[in-house]
DNA sequence: GTCGCGCGCTGCATCGATGTAACGTCGGAC
DNA sequence: GTCCGACGTTACATCGATGCAGCGCGCGAC
């Protein structure tokens, strides 16, 4: 059986509570205690029972994050980067997936495994506006995404709207003209897809370019697949294109294959470019320009918040919303020479509450 | 504050260890106890505390899953698969990213975490033959992959050989007899690569076709890129193909990619066949006919075992392990009709000590 | 010289649940 | 009629750690 605090007390001749002080670095210890404590745990190879503590403390030291599915490889890359986060912090990361299921979303702010986590960071698909009041729990929890705000709530976003007119702006900077849209959801406002359409408006309109809605082209799920299918219709409308604006990075490595298909060259004849730069991007060829959303800095950033109110819990703090940097990653689909260059073009992080 | 059974005890009138017993489903309580004791749980909203249960019983409820690196989306894939498992045993999935680092590794076999967890599945990079000893901890593990092997661990794996011969068999029966090869790891013999190549050796023999070194290709990394290189390598040396193997999806979809860019006809002229079954693979176009390696099985079982491991703690259980079942899943690379056609090839799941 | 305080350490209560022993009651077996 | 055992329930100890109060001691301040 493992060793436990009081196997190491009776074995460094200390008290229990002596043996805690010193794993917990208290400073008030008398070195030649410690040093007979720090021998006794070698000794006795004891490790705190980390389940003892946390029924103690209340604290777990893991965090939940909770998103649609692992196999979305943006969803991957953000795991990934939480957890590296995590780690830097201490924590480990436990994760749920809900699999953009409504039942299984609400399971996860209100479920029973929130005893076993200090918080939760939780990228709905789901739910959205009108699910404010769900989210009003006596529990850690900082939002990613842009589909729910709630003012108690913290939350870290991208800047939807700027970044996909940066997109647009460095493509007319191009000298590119009639941009073709993959990936557009009619109607919709507030997801992603109606804020990035209306950055690429606004693009145009500073450019006193028109907005053609012949060069819309819709997708339900933004995959791979469906932009390629997108692509292919906008091509079959003929509608003539020199750019290509995919709203993420599967849809326009989609759309990028098509036009490969067809013929089309890229960057030559229509450049492409992206959003999301997933790893996947930069290995396709010619690699994709692409929008880079600050996904590390999301993830760093939510850790952070997540740490502070598990810190400060019980007092009033307000609450924060963040908007992660962004910036235009050129490569091949774009520039012929600009595989793997970096552009900054917008950096904004204005804390807001 | 959050309720507790001594709150619930109170509201229903009867004993702190009642609400346990109804809580935990002991069936000799009266039927009117019961319900006082639910109608009192549901007044309170209360959850049973995790940490405190964990504490008295040892265990969890959470099992650990070390991998490295969830942006590699084989094992993104693989973690979803293991959470999915989970979930149907009533267990969570914490996750460590080791990024193939030796330390980490062992930090991650011998880390204070384990008393977080009920045990680990482990899928190491760096460990391999002659760290068996590291492995031998009193605590349950299930080893995944084919770096490393020992007696007393259980182990889930794929069949290396059998697989990889099935797909050069696939090929051989198409009509196809000049196959190249893309991912080779000149001089390896336990890893993928060696255990792959030995696999495709194999069917060429069977079929009495020559072993010609001149139609291998090396890839360091196996990924997009290092196929595409391959590849292109492989043509420019004049090699005459009808087909190619890659030893995983990244390398052959890079190497298709190197192939639909040079013109060649997929899969008129060459046919183009990847192990991995990733996602993505079919949402190329052509889709990717691969051999899909039984990951969901493997995780289904990695689980399995694991449970078995933590109920039956203690008594001695002889290890055991596993194969898991492997199919060719034959698409449009491979065969101009056969988009999203499965065919079982072998199935193949000898349990062996 | 006394007081107060910081140091180094200890003992006890406590976190919230579960396991064990044991209680009274009641029905059935002898 | 007595005894036994199953039933429904309870009290208490326990899991392994931490928080708090407090102890004896030495040292500096007044």
């Amino acid at each position: 059986m493992a060793a436990t605090m009081h196997d190491v007390a009776r074995v460094a001749g200390v008290s229990i509570k002596t043996v805690s002080n010193v794993v917990n670095g208290y400073p008030h210890i008398r070195d030649t205690t410690r040093t007979r404590v720090l021998a006794a745990i070698e000794q006795l190879d004891y490790q705190v029972n980390v389940a003892a503590r946390n029924l103690r403390t209340g604290r777990t030291g893991i965090i939940a994050l909770a998103v649609p599915e692992l196999r979305i490889p943006y969803f991957a890359e953000l795991a990934d980067a939480v957890i590296a986060a995590a780690r830097a912090n201490g924590l480990t990361v436990l994760i749920e997936q809900h699999g953009g299921d409504r039942a299984r979303e609400i399971e996860v702010i209100s479920g029973a495994r929130r005893h076993l986590t200090d918080g939760l960071i939780f990228s709905p698909l789901a739910l959205g506006a009108g699910d404010e009041s769900l989210l009003e729990v006596d529990f850690p929890i900082v939002l990613l995404g842009e589909r729910i705000f709630s003012d108690g709530v913290d939350h870290v976003t991208m800047h939807n709207v700027e970044a996909a007119r940066a997109a647009t702006e460095y493509l007319i900077g191009l000298g590119r003209r009639r941009i073709g849209v993959v990936g557009v959801h009619p109607g919709e406002v507030v997801g992603s897809a109606g804020l990035r359409l209306q950055g690429h408006r606004r693009a145009l309109a500073d450019a006193d370019l028109p907005f053609d809605e012949g060069l819309l082209s819709e997708a339900g799920p933004w995959s791979r697949a469906a932009g390629a299918r997108a692509m292919a219709a906008l091509l079959d409308s003929g509608a003539q294109l020199d750019a290509v604006f995919g709203f993420n990075d599967a849809l326009a490595l989609g759309a990028m294959h098509e036009l490969q298909v067809r013929g089309v060259r890229i960057p030559a004849d229509i450049a492409v470019i992206g959003f999301d730069n997933v790893d996947e991007s930069q290995y396709a060829f010619p690699a994709l320009t692409t929008v880079d959303p600050g996904t590390e800095q999301i993830a760093r950033t939510a850790v952070g918040m997540l740490v502070d109110q598990v810190m400060h819990k019980g007092s009033d703090r307000p609450s924060t919303r963040v908007y992660a940097d962004f910036r235009v990653v050129v490569r091949g689909s774009t520039e012929p020479d600009g595989v793997s260059v970096t552009r900054d073009v917008v950096a904004a992080a204005a804390p807001t509450v």
